[in-house]
RNA sequence: GUGGUCGUAGCUCAGCUGGUAGAGCGUCAGUUUGUGGUACUGAAAGUCGCGGGUUCGAGCCCCGUCGGUCACCCCA
């Protein structure tokens, strides 16, 4: 063993791997720039403050930041999540709205980890601040439903409801806590101490003895204000219009406590119940102001790499890409011809590998077949006697041969386009 | 944070009631010293997570600890 390992609940990603998740990023920004969204890049650290905005009590606040005191006596934490970061930015700019952002990268929270849960966790996600259109709900929401499509992602159930305006929240709430005090003695221990805290989340229990209380708990579709029930009203239709399909789920509160109107989560139809929330988000108030900006309406979602991925995994779909170079050059005569045809091909843009340590040519063609490159350029001393180079196609049933060293580029393009046709052929 | 479970070569695992470690895959090297993907031969590679204890003797038993995993909690 090794005397060195990675904390808990951190991980190094390594090829193939990082290649995924690469490309998923790639894939998210394709998306949100094709809707007009530009990528922000917050720091990694912010002052605890910042954080502590979100939520005073939930757990992501009160007992899962990485926080410390730095040279310079101030109390700094690492990001749990990119919404606050994004709304303190927005405050500290104040850049033209609607301000339409997406982001990308690794948050931290200290918490046991798990399968689909670890302390260095990435997300993506987009944040739209400063309109409180319905249709922007819609647009959000779409966005990220076309994601999990070129991902190739199938069984994705989008959840939908609104929480009202924060007064309907503030009645339903209390409605909600005369009815589970009510039956105490129904709910399970744990769901008694949830509701000492967050009466909304205890609607999130999903222990069996909770059901039947559950299920008799008042809906907060009967508290919702005229402006709250007409922008759901809305954003329904607009769904709609869209053919995204999505299931009004009630019981749908999300962890962080500013939101508002409109909250979503998408899940994964092939995972566990303790991984299959596969990202959420919502509208939300009163966040930019408390950090000092204006009034700013603001709504977002942040999707989780971990567990998309493990839905990916499931459906087969989004695999891994095969790192496959174009040439393989194999040398006999010590290395220094290796160099420089590499070198020659890089250079045209071509991509070229070789093998070191001067092995013997078996063992670097086994390292040209393990490259994956359609085409070998083999160099041993009677082609640098006659000033050529050997071709040799890995993949078809074309013959080597032998072409001029000043003819490699063209050969070698040339070979790349017809190994390309018979690919795709 | 609470509870369950697991931890043996790079990977996946075997190891019967305790007697100082094995397989497959992978890696490397050979099988006519210029040619990969198949086959054959061989080799390297493990302080059996770590630390104590019981025992003549522990990978196998006990305690602790670290790590993974599952459930709860919470969430992505």
């Amino acid at each position: 063993m090794p005397e060195f390992q990675h904390s808990p609940g951190m991980r190094d990603i390594l090829p193939p791997e990082s290649g995924r998740w690469r490309r998923f990023q790639a894939v998210f920004a394709e998306v949100a720039e094709a809707a007009g969204y530009g990528e922000v890049m917050p720091p990694l650290m912010e002052d605890i403050g910042v954080f502590q905005r979100v939520g005073e009590h939930t757990d992501v606040v009160t007992k899962e930041m990485y926080d410390f005191v730095d040279k310079g006596e101030r109390h700094i934490a690492l990001r749990p999540e990119q919404t606050a970061s994004v709304c303190r930015a927005f405050a500290q700019h104040r850049p033209l709205t609607p301000w339409k952002v997406y982001y990308a990268g690794p948050n931290f929270r200290y918490e046991k980890p798990q399968r689909g849960r670890y302390r260095q966790f990435d997300q993506v996600g987009i944040e739209v601040l400063g309109a409180d259109d319905p249709y922007l709900d819609v647009e959000v929401i779409a966005i990220a439903w076309e994601f999990y499509k070129r991902l190739g992602l199938q069984q994705v159930t989008l959840l939908l409801n609104s929480l009202g305006e924060p007064q309907d929240r503030a009645d339903y709430t209390a409605a909600l806590q005369d009815y589970f005090e009510q039956h105490l003695e129904a709910l399970s221990p744990e769901s008694r101490i949830t509701l000492a805290k967050n009466p909304l989340r205890v609607l999130d229990s999903k222990r069996a003895v909770d059901a039947a209380v559950l299920a008799g708990a008042p809906h907060i579709s009967k508290f919702y204000s005229a402006d709250a029930a007409a922008h759901f009203e809305a954003v329904q239709q607009g769904l709609n219009d869209l053919g995204i399909p999505f299931t009004i789920d009630t019981s749908l509160v999300r962890g962080l406590d500013y939101y508002r109107r409109t909250t979503f989560e998408f899940q994964g139809g092939t995972l566990d119940s303790a991984q299959n929330a596969l990202g959420g988000g919502g509208r939300y108030d009163g966040l930019v102001e408390s950090l000092g900006g204006p009034p700013t309406h603001g709504i977002g979602f942040a999707l989780g790499l971990d567990r998309t991925l493990l839905a990916c995994d499931d459906e087969g779909v989004f695999a891994a890409p095969q790192a496959v170079v174009d040439v393989f050059v194999v040398d006999t005569t010590g290395g220094r011809e290796a160099l420089l045809i590499t070198a020659e091909l890089r250079s045209a843009g071509i991509s070229a590998d070789r093998a070191f340590e001067n092995r013997s040519m078996k063992s670097q063609m086994k390292g040209a077949d393990r490259s994956g490159a359609p085409i070998a350029i083999i160099v041993g001393s009677n082609e640098v006697e006659a000033g050529v180079v050997t071709l040799r196609p890995l993949r078809g049933e074309d013959l080597q041969r032998l072409v001029p060293r000043g003819e490699l580029i063209s050969e070698v393009t040339q070979s790349l386009e017809q190994a390309a046709k018979e690919a795709t052929a």
